[in-house]
This record gives structure tokens, C-alpha cells and sequence, in this order.
DNA sequence: CTCTATTTTTAGATATGTCTAAAAATAATT
DNA sequence: AATTATTTTTAGACATATCTAAAAATAGAG
């Protein structure tokens, strides 16, 4: 069936929340997301109610229906093959691609993303490391750690960013830390959980504001 | 300013009605092009002389104003270069090309186009044969004639379809029949102006209804 | 030049998606 | 358990873009 542009945003609000959060999914939630008001998100979810794509109780918070789940996905699918082709094919920054993307993932044709997929030469995440859906709408779990989570002593790689605001990612360029990047983690201070890290060679101090939004792959 | 989506096709309507018919573009016109009733086109036509991008005088038809026009061929500049983009790199045909497009010509962003430009080497027309505007909206005319206008005994080039709808764009890849394919002229029919050409290397018979949708060129 | 046909505009209605303000339900405190 | 605070929903309004039906203006025929 079909869908609107405003119900897509919905369904991707709806499903990174409760992936986020694992319990049934707020309306305040939805609002803080959407940048909206909590009467109106009321209202959507009655309307994607009514077209199977979420199960709503009164008061009881929204969750997914299958159907929803799969809209969802490829949603995130599309939104992210043209991040990689943003960055790749047309020389933007990681951290230029995102308003775009969040225009060009509603776009509707089956063959121009099955086309761009493979343009694109079938790739695996998005440049800030999320993984691409397949087209069955199934996502590859890697089992990566926030680098908060990190051990004294241990290396790891940059496989991804939590926060993928154009400002973290210029704070991440400007100390040249990317997917891919070596960290080894030197020191954890007690009291504020800084951590003292070695990245190409260079030792820097990094907040937990930091820290938390990183995430990291033992080596 | 900020134009709409629907803003947008109204415009390029406009456009496109001005350039074949060389007066003030009717309300009527309008209407069977964007398949609206002419009562929602006049509601649109106040909205677009607000925003100063037609000059419209009630009863009297609509012109656009340089910044209408300025968008209006911007708009055309982003339909055609996806075209190019879809077709070039995305192993599209031009007969599927265009309802993409009509998608596709919305997304805002100025580094877009111009990297997409750039990505697909400048491209001067579309899998059409239509001319894409430039940066700064000026259009490349080329001297093209319709084939319905072409000389016994003489050679030409396909430069250019008008009917750009599947139906008729099938029909010329069956007679194979593209941009840059050779035509010459062998007899014309007083009748009913049937033409009887040499296409690779064969003899076949085109009527009017076919003629008058191909441009070409004299070689 | 007058009457008719066509085109265009207005008036009023509908659908989507949003808002504010008020009411209802749920959650948290004492 | 009762009261207060927060969350959620409803009611009513507004903006956009569309429609049908009726009125007004223009164009065309005789
Ligand atoms: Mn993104
Ligand atoms: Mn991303
Ligand atoms: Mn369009
Ligand atoms: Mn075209």
C-alpha cells in the first residue's frame, strides 16, 4: 500500500526509538523526534493504525507491525545506499550527507535503488558505519562496543558514530578519526571517565560526552 | 524563497506551455498538463503571483517573471541530469526515465546538482536529446527540424524526440531508432505525408503522427 | 451587435498534516 | 489512598492542495 513522505518519517522514527529503547515506543517520544507536537503524532498513529503499519493501544505507546517493520527498513536502506553514494560518487563529507539522504530516501522506485545498490557495488554500511539493510530487510549485527566501554591496554577500531550531527563528525575530522581509525586506550581517568588515547600515534584525552558515541571493534 | 513541490510542477508547466505555444499561457492549458481542474490551477496561479514567479492578470493567462522562469529551468536542469544519471549509470532505458525524474528534480541541494554535473562529465542533453540549462539557466538551441519537415533525397541525424512517453520511445528502439541514428529521406507521400526512409540500411514507412515527434539535423 | 458557447473564477467542501488549549488517563509523591 | 504532576488524547482551528457546482467574464457565431 501506499505511503506518504510524513508517514515514512513516522515509521523510521517509530523503528529507532524502539530499537534505542527496546520497550513499546512513547508518543513524547515520537514528538522529540519528529520535532512535533504530542496531539499531532496522536494523530498519525491512528492513521498508520489503520494501515496495519503499527499496533497502537490508547496510553500504551506504539510498536511496529511486520508490515511496518519491513516499510521501516527500507526506508533506512534507501536513506543509506545514497549516503554511500554521496560520499563515494559525488565527493561529499561524511558529515554533509545526512539532509540530503533524508530527502532522497523517499523516492520511490524499485529498480533505482536495486540499480544504485549495485552501482554502488553492493556495499555493506553507510559512511558513518550503520549497517545497509538487505533487500529482504534484514541487517547485519556486527558486535561492536561503544568506546566508553573500552579496556586499558586493548586496541580497537573505529567501525562507526552514534551521534551523526554534521558537528561531532567535524570534531571527529579535525582530530583525523574515521571508520577504520586505530585506537588504543592508554588510560581511564576515575573520576569523569576521560580516557587517554593513542590515535596515530598522537596520545589525546577524549570526554565520556566523546567516548559514548563512538563505537569501537576489539582487534 | 522557498518554492513547493507542487509550486515547482506548475512552474516548469508553465515552462514547457510557453515555449511550444510563444503566448500567454492559459489556464486551461495548465490544467490538462498538470491533469488538475482549472479551478485548482487558478487557486495556484494567485499563490505564484504572490510569490512574484508569474505575472497574472485575471481572465487574461499567465507569464512567468525572470525568477519564475530562473526556477522553472532549474527544475528542468535536475530533471535532465538525473535522466543522464539514471540512463548513463544506472542501466536504465529512456522510456523508463522520466517518471523518476519527475521525483527526483525536487530533492534541494545546490551541491548535488553541481557534483552531479560534474560526476557525469557536464552533460550538454538528456537521453531525450533535450538540452540541459546550464548553471546559470541559459539553454543551448541547437538548429533541429522536425523529421515531418525534412527534404527528399537528403541525410539526417536523430537529434531529438518530442514525445518522450514510453509508448512512442518502445516503438523507435523496435525500428531501432536513437539519438545519432542516420535518416534519409527516400519519398513522401502527398497524401496523407507518410514518409518512406532509409534507417539502417533499411526501408521503412513512417506516418505524420510519427514524423512530427522526431527531431533531427541536417548532416 | 446580440446571443450563445467556452473559459475562467468564485464559493463552498474535502483530505492531509499541523497547531493550541482543554480534558482525560496514567504515573509519581506524600 | 489521596493528591499532584506528567503524559496522552480530544476538540477546534489553520494552511495547503484538491474537488464540484455555480457565477462571471470573454470569445465566437450569426
Ligand atoms: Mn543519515
Ligand atoms: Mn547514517
Ligand atoms: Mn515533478
Ligand atoms: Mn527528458
Amino acid at each position: 500500500m501506499f505511503t506518504t513522505l510524513t508517514e515514512e518519517n513516522y515509521l523510521k522514527a517509530i523503528y529507532h526509538i524502539s530499537q534505542s529503547s527496546g520497550t513499546d515506543v512513547s508518543t513524547n517520544a515520537i514528538a522529540k523526534q519528529i520535532d512535533a507536537k504530542a496531539s499531532s503524532v496522536t494523530d498519525m498513529l491512528k492513521k498508520l493504525a489503520d494501515k496495519n503499519l503499527i499496533t497502537y493501544i490508547k496510553y500504551k505507546g506504539v510498536n511496529l507491525t511486520e508490515k511496518g517493520r519491513q516499510a521501516a527498513v527500507y526506508i533506512i536502506r534507501k536513506h543509506r545506499l545514497w549516503e554511500v553514494f554521496l560520499v563515494d560518487k559525488l565527493n561529499f563529507s561524511w558529515d554533509e550527507v545526512h539532509d540530503v539522504a533524508e530527502q532522497l530516501e523517499h523516492i520511490k522506485s524499485q529498480k533505482l535503488i536495486s540499480e544504485l545498490d549495485a552501482f554502488l557495488d553492493f556495499p555493506t554500511h553507510d559512511p558513518h558505519g550503520d549497517p545497509i539493510p538487505d533487500e529482504n530487510g534484514q541487517i547485519q549485527r556486527t558486535n561492536k562496543i561503544m568506546l566508553s566501554q573500552a579496556q586499558i591496554g586493548n586496541s580497537y577500531t573505529c567501525v562507526g558514530v552514534i551521534d551523526s550531527s554534521s558537528e561531532f563528525l567535524k570534531y571527529l575530522d579535525k582530530h583525523q578519526i574515521g571508520i577504520g581509525t586505530q585506537i588504543q586506550v592508554e588510560a581511564i581517568e576515575e573520576f569523569d571517565h576521560s580516557m587517554s588515547l593513542k590515535i596515530n600515534t598522537k596520545i589525546m584525552v577524549m570526554s565520556k560526552a566523546i567516548t559514548n558515541n563512538i563505537y569501537v571493534k576489539s582487534i
